[in-house]
DNA sequence: CAAGAACCTGAATCGGATCTCATGTTTGAG
DNA sequence: CTCAAACATGAGATCCGATTCAGGTTCTTG
């Protein structure tokens, strides 16, 4: 286990939802599929449309059984919303883990966080729902991520790697709202229109991204390390 | 009317989406009343918790009525978010109206997409919601303001105000997203924390994102005007 | 292999929402 | 003033989906 996995797993013990005990093999299996299955149906159909009942369908199991794994349809988005989160995450730190300088491991995160939208478009479309489903959770998932970056740009303005006159939160945020946009945009809109090639972020657009990541975050020429 | 308002305001016919007939001054009243009513209810409960009875009753007019001007509840909806979209990009433009320069010009904007996210904050909620509930109108919305954005950004690479070797369709995206993101966690979330004073975007996170936006824009000393 | 624990099931309940329609009211042209 | 067109109404038909529950099946342990 890397040293990024540390920071992003976190023990948890299992428990049915309904009885508070801890699950057996089988339910553990049970639980799992019930939440594969709501990942796809909650990306496909939105929350509103998907349904207890689709969701057990697609996992083949009994609608009751529902129940005794989660408390409502809410409960079951909230964990999903936790388990993509954590998801994210560890495909971006592991995407940051080879680079060498910070700009560079900045790169690297974008192209991990892109990988894994790519790959599971679910994500974003349940993460952005979540502003309204579960906005606690919401909070929870981007503050998270936030917090990793914003530690990774105090270091390299310390190092003068990255702008010293930048605010490290705001320039956090501004990075996801970008990351999530252009994700929007380039991967699922391009997605949505052709037939469905889970599509690689087009090279023109990274290769404009990385420009302008390069030019925000890189210290200017006439930097004093403190100006405005 | 300015020149901005031209490019913003569109011919509408008014005709009530049930006879197809052109509405009388009384009708396109209760039109309106239902469509501000709608923009309360949307922004306070969300799509889903909001209902057509509860637009009706706090618009003061009755629930069959409803059904002589939008053929569904996602009718009204979409109009709402097209009304929204006219105004917050009619907001931007008033902003950049006086702006002298590119960079200038681009602060000016985000400046005015600020002030009308702060003013109606739960607006902003309502154009967010629309991913989910009608993303055809989403894309518009999106697309319809990305659009000045990027042909700003042309103008002033032209002009070498801007970095000739940023790409503007991701720039533009790359813009609309930070602004986004940042608005709802310095407007949005401060706001639900706090009482809920309207709010102005604090100046710290306002000074960390210009400096950023300057740099990312700002052509470099070193550039040819071709570059990687 | 007996028996209790853990797990599974889907028909039925229940609440709540959209949309229709038969009927009533207001407006304005002649 | 008259009357047809336009507008307004809200009870109820109809649908849909979350959640419950009474009763089955599978596992595991002694």
């Amino acid at each position: 286990m890397s040293m990024s996995d540390e920071i992003v797993d976190r023990e948890e013990e299992l428990v049915s939802s309904a009885t508070g005990r801890p699950l057996t093999k089988r339910g553990e299996a049970t639980r799992r599929r019930l939440l594969e299955a709501a990942e796809l149906v909650f990306a496909e159909q939105g929350y509103h449309e998907a349904s207890i009942v689709k969701i057990t369908e697609r996992a083949g199991i009994g609608l009751g059984t529902f129940y005794l794994y989660f408390d409502s349809k809410q409960a079951i988005f909230e964990a999903l919303v936790l388990d993509l989160n954590r998801r994210v995450r560890h495909s971006m730190s592991e995407a940051m883990a080879g680079a060498s300088g910070r700009l560079e491991a900045e790169r690297a995160g974008f192209a991990g966080f892109f990988r894994f939208t790519a790959e599971h478009p679910a994500l974003y479309r349940v993460v952005r729902e979540a502003e309204f489903v579960s906005p606690e959770v919401l909070r929870t998932h981007y503050t998270r991520i936030v917090e990793g970056y914003e530690a990774g740009l105090r270091a390299a303005q310390a190092t003068g790697d990255v702008d010293r006159a930048l605010d490290p939160e705001t320039t956090a945020w501004a990075l996801m709202g970008m990351g999530e946009l252009i994700g929007m945009r380039f991967l699922l809109w391009e997605r949505d229109a052709e037939g469905k090639p889970p599509a690689q972020l087009d090279p023109v657009v990274f290769a404009g991204m990385t420009r302008f990541i390069d030019n925000a975050l890189a210290p200017r020429a006439d930097d004093t390390g403190k100006e405005a």
